[in-house]
RNA sequence: GGCCCUGUGGUCAAGUGGUUAAGACACCGCUCUUUCAAGGCGGUAACAGGGGUUCGACUCCCCUCAGGGUCACCA
């Protein structure tokens, strides 16, 4: 074995993947490739009543979407494979016969309804709920008894009841644990699966893994898994417990506080740099203090003695803050293509469309992108390039439209446009303001019925971007419509 | 309930015995401006509480409280 750092992702397929276990895939990423080591994606689908294709379909996905590379892995392939539990049953069954060997571990012939039944009597004695043993001397009759009656019997490790175990973490130091409070614990279930804390271990140990970098809910769980390093003769990797993210209530995340998944990030239109970026901050800093950052910064700075203990809530005004950041400062046909898909979807524009006025899009892009903090809301904000105006924003109509000399402005404007032999932000906005001039009102009260008349909204790009992307067609026959909007409405 | 972890502004988060306790998001002003953003400038706001140790504690120790995690044939 080198000491060259190999460390692992190891999500179960049985739901999406939120943003903690983003963070935490993202945490072993920056660490491998910080150390030069490797970063090895491990389905850990032992659970087949919960473990699903399409969770693991989506947790590739989702990790992908956000460019959180494995090297080793699902798709990848490796040395160390396969990367899926359920395909390396073999291994486990083989060591797990290795510790019954050395009289390490025992098969228990209890059954769930009894286990139950006894944890509950136990509760309500108000005693810690633990297993005592029961089969942990059984003889041969015994068993051959208990197999007659047909039952499947699970295996459990001995554990020592005296002493400690202790934990010697990265990011929390030293944490001992009363070996009292553990009980012998199921490390095969009856139906041949490994349990989590026996195959975790199993696996780490056989795909060579130096550091154990997981969520704090966990580090409960360490103490079981070095008693099995132990009796396994394995040697103990390094642990680092990275601390939780809590929703804003300070529960654990759950559906009921919205978006937690990535996918659900992804389709409200954050960009998957932004979400890295948040996640970075999740925990840990960077030395300098710089909070915008790119994945390479945050690779050449990132440290475990960094990650700091406490859990954090996660806030997604902040993600937008950045979301919006890389929205106007990532490059303009990256943002332009990932934009697209939400216009199609909103029925902006088809596919073909897109396809045929990729430049025009890009321009309109251009002009309108500072002002959305998502694609969703980018997508929104530019639509009347592509539809007409069906509705003026009340607000704005009673600001700009219900001044006395609005629609001859608007008429006038709309005349002045027209004339125009060249359409350029320059002569457009020359065109405005030697009519204003002339008619002796100040710029904006053109300017903004105007742009009420085109975007049917108050607020936008520039109105001289607006106009020119538009075109001299469209900008007039809607400032006409406007105005004939207006005096049709003042009747009324 | 037992065990374990954690406790700096609303949120993220610097800070490792002596600091005017950074910075970011959000919020509020001002500024810029054809609107809205962005930008610039400024502002409100924090060491959970109580005991120690020390010349001196946000920093070390203990207790309390609070939050979280974990005690499954889930991971």
């Amino acid at each position: 074995m080198t000491d060259k750092v190999r460390v692992r992702f190891a999500p179960s397929p049985t739901g999406s993947l939120h943003i903690g276990g983003a963070r935490t895939a993202l945490f072993n990423l920056l660490f491998a490739r910080h150390s030069g080591g490797t970063f090895i994606l491990r389905i850990e689908d032992t659970d087949t009543e919960r473990s699903t294709e399409e969770s693991v379909a989506q947790i590739i996905r989702s990790m992908k979407w956000l460019g959180l590379d494995w090297d080793e892995g699902p798709d990848k392939g490796g040395d160390y494979g396969p990367y899926f539990q359920s395909q390396r049953l073999e291994l486990y069954r083989k060591e797990a016969e290795r510790l019954l060997k050395e009289g390490k571990a025992y098969y228990c012939y209890c059954t769930p309804e009894e286990l139950a039944a006894r944890r509950e009597a136990m509760m309500k004695a108000g005693k810690a709920p633990r297993y005592e043993g029961l089969c942990r001397n059984l003889t041969e009759e015994d068993r051959k008894r208990y197999e007659a009656e047909g039952r499947k019997p699970v295996i459990r490790l001995k554990v020592p009841q005296e002493g400690q175990t202790v934990v010697e973490d990265i990011i929390r130091g030293t944490v001992v644990f009363e070996n009292s409070v553990l009980d012998d614990f199921i490390i095969m279930k009856s139906n041949g699966m490994p349990t989590y804390n026996f195959a975790c271990v199993v696996d780490d140990h056989a795909m060579g893994i130096t550091h154990v970098i997981r969520a704090e809910e966990h580090l409960s769980n360490t103490p079981k898994q070095i008693l099995v390093y132990k009796a396994l003769g394995y040697e103990l990797p390094k642990f680092a417990h990275v601390p939780m993210i809590l929703a804003p209530d300070r529960s654990k995340l759950s559906k009921r506080h919205g978006a937690t998944s990535v996918e659900e990030f992804r389709d409200q239109g954050y960009l998957p740099q932004a979400i890295i970026n948040y996640l970075t901050l999740l925990g840990w800093s960077p030395p300098d203090g710089e909070e915008i950052m790119s994945m390479e910064k945050a690779i050449k700075e990132f440290t475990l003695e960094r990650v700091n203990k406490t859990a954090a809530i996660y806030d997604v005004k902040k993600l937008t803050w950045l979301n919006s950041h890389y929205l106007r400062e990532l490059d303009l046909d990256y943002i332009t293509e990932q934009v697209i898909p939400f216009m199609v979807k909103k029925g902006i524009i088809t596919q073909e469309d897109a396809e045929q006025n990729y430049e025009y899009i890009k321009r309109v892009v251009a002009v309108s992108r500072d002002r959305s903090k998502t694609l969703d809301e980018l997508a929104d904000a530019i639509a009347f390039f592509f539809k007409d105006v069906e509705e003026y924003e009340e607000k704005g109509v009673k600001k700009h439209f219900c001044k006395e000399n609005a629609a001859e402005l608007l008429l006038k404007g709309a005349e002045a446009l027209e004339k125009l032999e060249e359409f350029t932000h320059e002569s457009t906005e020359h065109a405005f303001r030697s009519l204003t001039d002339a008619m002796g009102v100040k710029a904006a009260e053109l300017i903004h019925p105007t742009r009420l008349a085109i975007t049917g909204r108050t607020v936008g790009p520039g109105l001289f971007d607006i106009i020119v992307l538009l075109g001299k067609e469209k900008t007039v026959s809607r400032m006409r419509k406007a105005a004939e909007w207006i005096k049709n409405n003042e009747k009324i």
